[in-house]
DNA sequence: CTGTAAAGGTGATAAAAGTCATTTTTTTAT
DNA sequence: ATAAAAAAATGACTTTTATCACCTTTACAG
């Protein structure tokens, strides 16, 4: 079992400020910290499942995990991508619901669990968080709208290239400043995407053929981020 | 001016416990009722623009009114019906953003206004009014993200009728039990849809041919909302 | 290692949906 | 009441995208 000092505590964590719990009171932050439940998974683990009951909320103290839908034929739809000092299960929770959606690890990640009566309660006490957590929600709704209006609106073409910019805004570059820092599946990109795999496939080909980006097995580069941008077609 | 005397003041509001506040604390409702300025909007009337600053929350006490989004060619994405009871602008506002989305009157409304301050001041002091706004960024955040799967996975015509039949959960029926009680153009349902106005009209007059609905002008009559359902392909 | 399964890739074809042009109907303003 | 404008409806056609079949490459468990 690895050891992680300067990660075992919620106050050293190296989330800490960058995480919704960066207005909580210090009390609250300790209060957690004595309750947290920390924990491994693989890559390809899930840490719940779409239909399930939510027990509490999970904070990611590193990795990075998928949450998707399934449709009602059966296929996935990705509809968002965790990366660490972000929270996720709060959804489901705070509607007072089943999970809607699953969440999937994409690579090792660790994640502490917070059990749901305590977030709740610190919730109920500490109105900064709860701010934070509108604030949070709102944004999600409004990146959700956004997607929406995309996805009955915008060509594959145009959603592939803002998808790629998109999975570059959430997990940044590898040290070599090109290639993004994610593995991810041909389907899974097209479940971003939302269109077939083929279609993917297909459209990637095609961006590196432009010379937008280049492919080497699940590494994905991105040469002209300008060119993509406008291929994205975004206006705001 | 009309007088409405059951409806003037919040406490008294035949929306009151049919809203948000319904758990808020009376003292606040008190204040609520003291700040807010009442208005009406004609058919056709703006609240509010993409793109403009938010001061306060609209809270409905009756009538309708369509949110939507501009796309980025210029092309309108319905993304929230509204009725009485519910409250409007809160999402720009929690974001502490410029209105991501227009409202529009779809009929005849009268809505009261709640300045900034005093209703991020008594989010801040009333801990169940925070939970009821966390519940309802929930719920809104869920209906967004089925509603994107629903955009990326399944066919127009299964699109229409999920789209009918929420019209019909949010409106509901006229007196006769069969007229949604709501008129919409051929164009909002299509930018409700997320479909071209022509593909809407020709799939209403389908429904129609298969004897799920009837069209009268703007005024749409479900006959077999049965078929409509299994139509959608709904399996949740 | 190495065989097997999974993922990636490609072409042909079909289906779905959008666009454009035009006509009919309805609404609205004067 | 009536002209003008807007909305609804319909057909022909094009474009986009999905599906299916098949092949190649990669990953990985025994």
């Amino acid at each position: 079992m690895t050891i992680h000092p300067d990660n075992s505590t919620c106050q050293n964590c190296n989330q800490r400020f960058n995480s919704i719990f960066c207005k909580a009171h210090e009390d609250h932050v300790n209060q957690i910290n004595d309750q947290k439940v920390c924990n491994v998974y693989k890559k390809g683990q899930t840490l719940f499942n779409e239909g399930s009951h939510p027990f509490g909320v999970f904070c990611v103290s590193n990795g990075k995990i998928k949450m998707s839908h399934l449709g009602d034929d059966g296929k996935e739809q990705i509809i968002r991508l965790v990366k660490a000092g972000d929270i996720l299960g709060y959804r489901a929770l705070l509607s007072g619901e089943r999970y809607s959606a699953s969440a999937e690890a994409l690579e090792d990640t660790q994640v502490c669990f917070i059990p749901r009566d305590l977030f709740v309660k610190i919730l109920k006490l500490d109105s900064n968080l709860a701010f934070e957590m509108m604030k949070l929600l709102s944004d999600e709704l409004h990146r959700a709208e956004v997607k929406l209006t995309h996805l009955a609106q915008k060509p594959i073409r145009e959603r592939l290239a803002e998808t790629l910019l998109f999975i570059k805004e959430t997990y940044g570059y590898e040290p070599d400043g090109v290639t993004l820092n994610v593995r991810l599946s041909r389907e899974d990109i097209a479940n971003l995407v939302g269109t077939a795999t083929e279609s993917a496939i297909r459209l990637l080909s095609e961006f590196k053929k432009d010379g937008m980006i280049e492919l080497e097995g699940k590494k994905i580069k991105i040469m002209q981020p300008k060119e993509l941008l406008r291929t994205a077609n975004i206006q705001d």
